[in-house]
DNA sequence: CTGAAAGCGCTTACAG
DNA sequence: CTGAAAGCGCTTACAG
């Protein structure tokens, strides 16, 4: 069970084969007679024979690591993203190389280069904000190395894609807090510029539209995705005459924010007011109401990018990658409820 | 700038020297003369070169790749955690590979064998709950391979620690509260059979002996360091005609499951109810009103974690490594409170 | 203090 | 379908 290294050649010489035979199972190639591949797998099953990632690497064009570089600060969509990655990587035979990097050090392009060089990474996956920055996608487009970006802002046809979509996703959500009865419903955007914030923007205002109901220019609130920013506009808004009903926020850590500033406003939730947010973050859990939120499949998108990021590293020259779109769902707790008097 | 890869060779041919002598000054051995060694660095710092990390570990004893392991719920624990370690391994010049294991797969052993064999590791570290596992620690000692844990609850010899005073900070934070003027506190535990659990709880009775204040059995509630299991707990407890003015939760979930409780009661925190946390989690500064709360310097504790292993991995024989005790400090916000009457 | 040789465990051409 | 040879970029003994 557990045992210490054995080699190719251990398993060449068991198998009574040459080690480039050996190698050749090892490696899932076609041309070997089923007689000769079957000694060979029980040879590797007797010797628990696991190839070393290192000589492989060191030899090859391909060293079976991908990396994974990020800047986010959110901790919990960092942790969702790390177990797909990682699961899928495990389960292709690859191995996952994670690192930290900071966007606005003036190093980045050289510290992506020398994860590449002194790693010999097969390939990169990019989440955001790190896939919206032109010159880390030039670094790898010159260095040859195929990348993976996960809700990138800008859709141009730079290396794959995996996104959700976004816009149907907050209409959605936005039709569930009008068929609440909410006919006022206030939205607070993400970070200004981001594709993410200019889309969900997008589909709650299609919603609405298509309800016929206004919104009022005040109730849209400018954030950036930080719990602070939603705070202080919840409390500008929420200390106003004429308020919304509801509010949606473009994600969980804002909409915790609300619930603070609807605390602070002395209004109850979701009695005085519903709140919705997006991601189903861990946050949406340890609020108090919980939060009605879209559950963003973080974890399956790390794992299809990471997956079709291999597929890439393996493929031939007539493969034709394609980019892939996930779904949402709507998780309905306690901080949403239908409008009193409907 | 962007360049791609420069070898030893290239080094050596460029400074003249053998190849031997090149790898001396990269791997800062003492026996260069400071005019070779001047040479070579001069020659590393033209061709950007950086040693591959493949054929290091494909060649030698050492691989300059150590591993950390996880399988803990807690999300920001976790990415703070990486942070730490990824950053202190990046500046000892070693590469850190990141597996999530499951504590409960009967494949556990193996997958960790695995991962020490396919990627020759040089040592591990040991977050919780994995560092607790006899069977992993065995697996370990038994390889060779030296590892370093963090918070353990057992405290024998093996390997090294990196750990908080857990008695002293819970004694530190239940002396605030009674500062503040709170006679009757509550306490909520972490899992059974932790030594964290077991710590936090006799430093929070060494405050209250010393203060001599009576703790009633019914407000000691046991918890298992999840937000749900504080609800219940506090639900119960805040329901009786005898409630403490003020509790303490062994983490920062539990201490926003508290906070939950108390609105369901209908007590405002902190107005009627004071209540105090232990993490300073991401969890702390999204509830509302924001914890009081103990921080726990992880990141610290898991670059501490890697220096540690890495000067373990480097030592000599005669090297005497020793653990680590971090300090941690009381972070003040909305959650608390002096009682009213005081 | 410095170097020429052998080898790590694999893979990549090249033969048969 | 199978194998003997050369080599990846580095490090580890061994000499001088």
């Amino acid at each position: 069970m557990v045992q210490s290294k054995s080699t190719l050649s251990d398993i060449a010489k068991l198998a009574k084969v040459s080690i480039k035979t050996a190698s050749r199972v090892v490696r899932k190639e076609s041309k070997v007679s089923p007689k000769t591949r079957a000694a060979v797998e029980d040879a590797i099953k007797i010797l628990n024979y696991r190839p070393s990632v290192a000589p492989r690497a060191a030899v090859g064009s391909k060293s079976y690591v991908i990396g994974l570089v990020f800047d986010n600060p959110n901790a919990s969509y960092i942790v969702e993203l790390l177990q797909g990655a990682l699961e899928q990587a495990r389960k292709d035979g690859y191995h996952l190389i994670v690192e930290p990097v900071n966007l606005s050090s003036p190093s980045i392009i050289e510290d992506i280069n020398n994860l590449l060089i002194q790693s010999n990474l097969d390939g990169m996956i990019l989440p955001p904000p790190l896939c919206d920055e032109p010159s880390i996608l030039k670094t790898l487009i010159s260095a040859g190395k195929p990348f993976v970006r996960i809700s990138p802002s800008i859709s141009d046809e730079l290396g794959l894609r995996v996104e959700i979509n976004d816009h149907d996703a907050a209409k959605n959500m936005t039709n569930k807090l009008i068929t609440l009865g909410h006919k006022s419903i206030g939205f607070v955007t993400g970070r200004k510029g981001t594709a993410t914030t200019r889309r969900r923007l997008a589909g709650f205002y299609a919603a609405m539209k298509d309800a016929r109901l206004a919104v009022p220019n005040e109730f849209v609130l400018e954030g950036n995705f930080e719990y602070k920013s939603a705070l202080i506009a919840g409390e500008q808004l929420l200390n106003q005459e004429k308020r919304p009903t509801a509010i949606f926020a473009s994600n969980d850590e804002m909409a915790a924010g609300l619930i603070a500033a609807a605390h602070k406003a002395g209004l109850s939730v979701p009695g005085d007011l519903s709140i919705a947010g997006f991601d189903d973050s861990m946050v949406a859990t340890v609020v108090w109401p919980q939060l009605t939120t879209v559950r963003q499949p973080i974890k399956d998108m790390a794992a299809t990018a990471v997956r079709i990021l291999i597929e890439q590293c393996r493929a031939e020259k007539d493969y034709n990658p394609s980019n892939e779109l996930l779904s949402t769902e709507i998780i309905t707790r306690g901080s949403t409820a239908a409008k009193e008097g409907n």
